[in-house]
DNA sequence: GCTATGATTCGGTCCCTGACGAAGTATGGT
DNA sequence: ACCATACTTCGTCAGGGACCGAATCATAGC
């Protein structure tokens, strides 16, 4: 339905396997005849030709035709890039075993839910405010009350900016893991992008998983009361 | 030969038009259901579980089931690398009819990208770092200037937790309805937490869309001299 | 000219994969 | 307990693309 850059195409190129080979040998830099890349792909010179042509179509190769010799180079730093990208990705999912996520302990315990904090501990967390007063389930609804505010307050939240907004202060989330609520909102929003800020957790680079650091684990005890090494 | 990273594999599988766009679907970062995404690749829910099946195994999306929807979402940051840089040498080789028009206007102006700030705003906050000598550019990679240290340490950014992530601080994502780049990394992660977490902007619940209140556009004017109201 | 070598084109075969219909499974709502 | 919804599995079909053999074209050297 969208004119969106056709991805697929240059994708279904680099995505065979004599292609992808004849590419990467071409990395390099250097320009290489058409009977050296059909070595390096693997495949007689024929289908190396119907790839080369193909490559040329769309532009991830250049061709000249020297003497009887027909050198072939990359299109473009662009195409590098592409490959240089691919790789690094297959390097990373080649080594690292697919594990599915819903089992790791790490993301378990602590992962961000959209903005906020979930996990067993965002679960905690909330059992913890809910159990000190410091929140209070009033109908259904989840409300701040004073001993809460300044605590929020304390920890460096500013509370009115966070009642301007259009988003509802409080709220409760289900946890897929767990089965119990997790504190959302904006005020949930404002509390992880508080710890992350505090440097007391962070966001692991390629998953949701969030990881205390100890200063954080400390902090957590300390002010709201949540245990944060304890599995389950 | 099969020593090598099998990127072929990969990029097969990105080479298929419904899968490829599912995956740019998910480049915001937003965990999509199956049939949201079904309907994103053009196809019927059946082979889009197919095709889901087969990005999950091969670590390029991560899946998780609450309740009676299928939530996927990007397998990493690197995933995103590759499809950015398959949009980018796509669009380049003139296999595009791109049109950055029909998108809603606030969508455009600021975004969530992953997650971190995209969109004309994210552009121009990173051209003003790189004009104020904040930010440079040193051979293809962005450094933060000891200019720029002090001031991310001013508004509150913790800068010695944010080294520590294996996750690079700085890193240039390209923005696939400008063209042009804005800031990512874990410091581009940690500048639009702050912003959320300040009460400078805040995220639309259904969307991506990132607003800005009056007070962070104040702020983004004078501390960054971002104009946050004028398009383009 | 002739020949050897490299590259391309043509024709045909075969396998792989994506597509959907239909049935099965799981969850939520009433 | 019932039905609706969301997703997955199974079976099958059709289309596309990769592959090679053989032939053709182009160039360099003699």
């Amino acid at each position: 339905m969208t004119d969106r850059p056709d991805i697929a195409r240059i994708a279904a190129l680099v995505g065979d396997a004599a292609r992808a080979n004849m590419l990467t040998a071409l990395v390099a830099g250097q320009a290489l005849t058409a009977g050296e890349l059909a070595r390096e792909g693997g495949v007689t010179a024929q289908t190396a030709s119907a790839h080369l042509a193909k490559l040329q179509a769309a532009g991830l190769v250049t061709g000249r035709k020297q003497g009887r010799h027909a050198y072939y180079a990359l299109g473009g730093a662009d195409v590098a890039v592409v490959i240089a990208a691919l790789t690094a990705l297959a390097a990373r999912t080649g080594h690292t075993r697919v594990r599915t996520g819903p089992l790791e302990p790490a993301l378990r315990q602590a992962r961000v839910c959209y903005d906020h904090l979930a996990g067993d501990l965002g679960v905690a967390l909330l059992d913890s405010l809910l159990a000190r007063g410091q929140l209070t389930e009033d109908g259904g609804r989840l409300r701040l009350t004073p001993a809460g505010e300044t605590l929020m307050a304390a920890i460096g939240l500013d509370l009115p900016a966070l009642a301007r907004s259009r988003r509802p202060l409080c709220k409760s989330c289900l946890d897929w893991s767990v089965r119990r609520s997790h504190l959302a909102g904006s005020l949930g929003a404002a509390l992880l992008a508080r710890f992350l800020g505090l440097g007391w957790a962070q966001r692991e680079p390629a998953s949701r998983t969030v990881t205390f650091t100890d200063k954080g684990r400390t902090a957590l005890r300390e002010i709201f009361g949540v245990a944060a090494d304890s599995a389950t």
